[in-house]
Order: C-alpha cells, then sequence, then structure tokens
DNA sequence: TATAATAATGATAATCATTACTATTTATTA
DNA sequence: TAATAAATAGTAATGATTATCATTATTATA
C-alpha cells in the first residue's frame, strides 16, 4: 500500500468529521487543501479505503455512496424529512437465525428510515 | 390508483417469488408474459409500489436496486462470495436509542454481509 | 353507453453517480 | 541513479434509473 499524500487527505477528510459525505462532498473538502486533486482520485481512493476497511459505507435510498470514517460498530437513522443521518451506537444482537442457518457476518449494515426528533417538532407547531 | 394489466403483473411477479429481483430480472419475468412491456414501465411500476408501500426495496453494495414483494418485517443476510440474499424472519428489537433521542421509525433496513454456509463448506473441501 | 378527463404505456432520450482509461508523474526498489 | 510499479489528473465511458412525449387505456360521469 502505496501512501499518497491524496490518499491520507482522503483518510484524514474522512476521519476528522462525523457526518456521512458522499464522494462529491469530500472531493469539495479535499479541494480546498489540493486544489486540483480530481474527482476520480476522490472516488478510488474511497474505493480503496473502503475495501482496506480503513472506513465503511453506507447504502441508502438516495442511490449515492455514503461514507463513514467511523469504523466503531454502529447502526444508522435516516430522517425521511430532512435528511439528517443520526448514528446509533447501542450494541444490537445479531438476530438468532445467524447462527442457526451457519452464517458468518462480517459486515453489519443497519438502516432505520423515519422521522427525526426536530421535524416531528416542526410538523406538531404547523399543525396547531 | 388506476391499475393497469402491466401493474398487476408485476405485482403479481414480484408478490410470486422469494428471491429479490431487480428491475431488468422483473422485466425478464414480466415479457414472457407480455411481450411488449417495456423497461421503463417496470421501472414506473416497482417504484410506484414502492412508495405505496406495496413492495419493499433493498440497498445493498452493488448499487442496484432489489425489490422484495414480502412486506413482514424481516432483515438480510448477503453472502459476499455467491450473491445469495437469505430472509431473516425473526424479530430484532429497535436499538434503545431510537426511543431515547426521540425518533420515530417507519422502514428497518437490516442488512448483514459475510459468507454462507454453502460457500464455507466449499471453502473448507478445498483448503483439505 | 358514449364521452370527457386523466393516468399509464412504449419507445427512446437524458441524467448522473461511479468506473475505466491513458498519458504522465511520483514513489519504491535494486 | 536507473528500472519498476503504483498513483494521479483529466476525461471518456458505463450502466442503472428517470424523464419525456405522443399514443393508448382506464375510470368516472353525463
Amino acid at each position: 500500500m502505496r501512501y499518497s499524500c491524496q490518499r491520507k487527505l482522503i483518510e484524514d477528510i474522512l476521519k476528522g468529521r462525523k457526518d456521512h459525505p458522499t464522494a462529491d462532498a469530500v472531493y469539495l473538502s479535499a479541494r480546498e487543501i489540493m486544489p486540483n486533486i480530481s474527482l476520480g482520485t476522490v472516488y478510488r481512493n474511497l474505493k480503496y479505503l473502503a475495501d482496506e476497511r480503513v472506513i465503511d459505507t453506507l447504502e441508502t435510498v438516495d442511490k449515492r455512496i455514503h461514507y463513514d470514517g467511523d469504523r466503531t460498530r454502529h447502526a444508522h437513522f435516516i430522517c425521511k424529512k430532512c435528511g439528517k443521518i443520526i448514528d446509533l451506537f447501542e450494541p444490537q444482537e445479531l438476530p438468532d437465525e445467524i447462527k442457526k442457518l451457519g452464517l458468518t457476518v462480517s459486515e453489519e449494515k443497519c438502516v432505520y428510515y423515519g422521522e427525526c426528533a426536530e421535524c416531528k417538532d416542526k410538523a406538531d407547531k404547523t399543525s396547531n
């Protein structure tokens, strides 16, 4: 593994933020520091880092890949109204069927969709 | 909601199978019965049925939408080796944080990735 | 039942996120 | 330092999904 400054930058950007940016968002951040980094390099390295399990990916209904620099085991909640993604760190047990069916889990991707507290408040206010 | 024969066919196809086909696979099945149905119609109706919550969608690392005619609450396991998708019907509890953070969940999409029993067996045999 | 209103279709073009390609640059190794 | 290999920037290609639009089918209503 050859660590180019571009790859380092991309990893640092992702590790340094707590949200779940798409490749495009990472590209925008990267260009602030390295103005002529190319989008292809960002994609290539995000893919590379994900393959190497340095970062995680999050597949959502928006059909864009969201990247997650936090590899501690956690689930996600996505608000269908505002799009906000919330981390859920409390550990969950694996379904019993996993063991029964002889499956080996290497990755968990639990995503819950619904309405966040803020959007619920807003909805309540406007209905009065 | 106007129920065209195409929409009915697409719903029936999905309800009639236990796998998780992509739009393309549904299109192939549909053409066997209605040879000049268009791919656009298949996409349009799958989207429509998903929006109406008649069917479910499954977003995976392959970046294609998989459709699921079974709307009973269940999780999925995807084998990284053979790509097989296995339904996990045993109910799981929602993370406690959902309640604590005041979130309302309308949809759950839990996907586990790993190795299925068959692929594990094959790997064991070849290593001997 | 005929008609008006409108929703859905088939065919095709457009979109857009992601990947592949290629000449060039950069890093590593001998 | 030269040879080897990997990574980059820039750009073209890919491929799943959507949008468009003229035409057809479905539903409601007179």
